[in-house]
DNA sequence: ATAAGTTTTTGAAACGTTTCAATAACTCAA
DNA sequence: TTGAGTTATTGAAACGTTTCAAAAACTTAT
């Protein structure tokens, strides 16, 4: 092996460069360089025990000189993986869903993976799309929240070779990871502030039904009313349900409309998310009602602005971040291990108490 | 020609399912079971009139029956690109980069690219690492919102061959496209407008003048005031300047303490940010103060939060999801025009007026 | 110098798809 | 039927990287 004294005065004087005839070196031209075989380029880049340490700095020299980077997808075609995973999520100006997102960005960068994301905006053929491409790019993993209840495209494309992990959505029987926040448990809690602060007449103003977090969280509170309704009750607790489009500031806009002439006897509500329960707030201030000095009013999620708004809302806490963190390294989990069992993990959320529904009067 | 009668009998009865190995199917399973070439498969996908329609209908049933999905990582690596852009920003917590990517993804999906979301925090080597993750994965362009002044890495990245278009960013000089609103004359209108309701003295909470941005939006202010003075103008409008670390609701907080024994003379706050001046207004809520009584307040981006809070604020509005839809539409053109010349849009800022800033007393 | 054991390097083949020159098949007119 | 022109199909080779059996090189003991 006679030494590379440098004196083969190709692209003198730049650092990095492409070939002679303007494409992107390759391993070849590296080994070239080297005055090695390609597997010995692949080997330093794979492998560098493998190598002996003057071949293998040589190696380096020549990559550094030829400015090779390395091409996946002739890795993947090979057999490796596409060090890239898929969020698919519902809407990306909920902060609900870019706080997940930035978890599972962070999570995933650790690993030098690439996160694709993807909003569906709840369309089903929106969601099909995706998941196609996903599947062409061969990802190495999905984190999803589903468009809809049905997870058969869901399922179809997981059975046929790509990890899935559901993002606050439970798997319907452990044929998928998951990753939820206990809803039931966070209707309860909502409920329970407001009955304890001495509310008897309650507005729920609730998203679809046929959106699970909606029936859960509405299921939450008969959870919580049945546990404060002892034999020897002297009051009684009466909730009115009010079901909106879908879970937006402007349905909660459109909704507060109705909500001018209320019974009086309502002396508090309890929205289904924060955006909803925002929309209500900014309708009333827009029509200029003093409704809410008067009722209380609960959130759902906590997003980063519930706080900044006025009143600042109570809401049940999601942590939206961790939510995010733990799906990504639930799938790398799942990437790792041969014999992954499936498994969820259940965050159970709590209730931040802001001015929203502080020291409201409820009726005589 | 013998015709395909469906006597093969291989996988019975289910639609779609891999080959007898497990592993997926591929371009060759298609072509052995449609009795054709791989070329031929390959035209059907890629060039259909170019195969008689006898032939066509019977490889897309056996697209069908195989269940063959694409593989993106050999078709690029044949030549083919990746159908995937990168999208770097700084931090997918602040609802203008959300809604930027909004556009960018929408922009994009139209034309069957898949985006890959990098937040760099500002962090240069963060940007570095993304950058090169994106480019091994040979990515067709990168939208990007530079960690800092210093585009050395990003004209690099893009000298090695992959399209950049900035974001809320100029190219020093034509090297590469970009999408900008003009802060120049965001500052300009902003503080024109606090002048012509009668401010004298006014307060220019700013970011790191290291920060573009921050230098634009505070030279507007110039600019604006210069138009204003007239040769024989009898007042005299004085800018007082003051530089907070960072762009973020937390430094608005922070800054606010000192806000609460500022000079009675200054009647107006502008902040560099729409961020920084919610900060302010919590952090004043949260001393007690009453200063927002007295004291107009303007920030800037015009998020969609700041509609919301108390008293609404008065704001800059930039297009968020314009930006990165001009963007995307800017690198699609410049991947589908071999000719492509580099060119700046910039989209001109417009004030939004609410609560904020209406009827404040100026001092007399 | 020779043999055995260990380390290092090599290079052929695989991966899935596209491309295009060559070949085969088809159509129509004489 | 034959020949010319057109349409349709074929299949070899390329793309960049990895892998692993085989070969080469190195080291150590006799």
């Amino acid at each position: 092996m006679a030494g590379d004294s440098g004196a083969d005065g190709d692209n003198s004087g730049t650092g990095t460069h492409p070939t002679k005839d303007g494409k992107k070196a390759t391993i070849r031209d590296v080994a070239k360089k080297a005055k090695v075989s390609l597997g010995t380029v692949s080997n330093v880049l794979n492998d560098p025990e493998r190598v002996a340490p003057a071949t293998r700095n040589r190696v380096l020299k020549a990559i550094e000189v030829t400015g090779f980077v390395r091409n996946i997808a002739a890795r993947q075609l090979r057999g490796g993986g596409s060090k890239a995973v898929g969020i698919v999520i519902l809407d990306s100006s909920n902060p609900f869903f870019t706080e997940m997102i930035r978890g599972a960005e962070d999570a995933l960068r650790q690993e030098g993976y690439l996160l694709i994301a993807c909003s569906t905006d709840g369309s089903s053929d929106r969601e099909a799309m995706y998941l196609r491409h996903l599947e062409e790019h061969q990802v190495e993993g999905v984190l999803i929240t589903p468009s809809n209840d049905d997870l058969d495209q869901i399922i179809d494309f997981h059975d046929r070779g790509t990890p899935v992990v559901l993002v606050d959505r439970e798997a319907n029987s452990g044929e998928l990871c998951s990753v939820t926040v206990d809803d039931v448990k966070g209707g309860s809690i909502a409920i329970s502030h407001l009955v304890e602060d001495g509310h008897r007449k309650i507005l729920f103003v609730n998203g679809p039904m046929s959106i699970r977090q909606c029936r859960d969280r509405r299921a939450g509170v008969d959870v919580a009313l049945k546990g404060q309704r002892s034999p020897h009750a002297t009051d009684w607790i009466e909730v009115i349900d009010l079901e909106v489009p879908s879970l937006s500031i402007a349905a909660g806009e459109e909704i507060s409309l109705e909500l001018l002439n209320i019974d009086p006897s309502i002396s508090a509500i309890m929205c289904a998310n924060d955006l909803l329960a925002i929309g209500v707030m900014r309708g009333l201030a827009s029509s200029g009602s003093d409704l809410l000095s008067r009722v209380a009013l609960v959130g759902y999620d906590d997003i980063t602005f519930s706080s900044l708004v006025s009143p600042a809302l109570t809401s049940v806490h999601q942590p939206q971040y961790d939510l995010g963190y733990a799906a990504a390294r639930l799938l790398l989990e799942e990437l790792s291990d041969s014999g992954h069992r499936h498994h969820e993990i259940r965050f159970t959320p709590d209730l931040v108490v802001r001015e929203s529904s502080i020291k409201k009067s409820s009726p005589a």
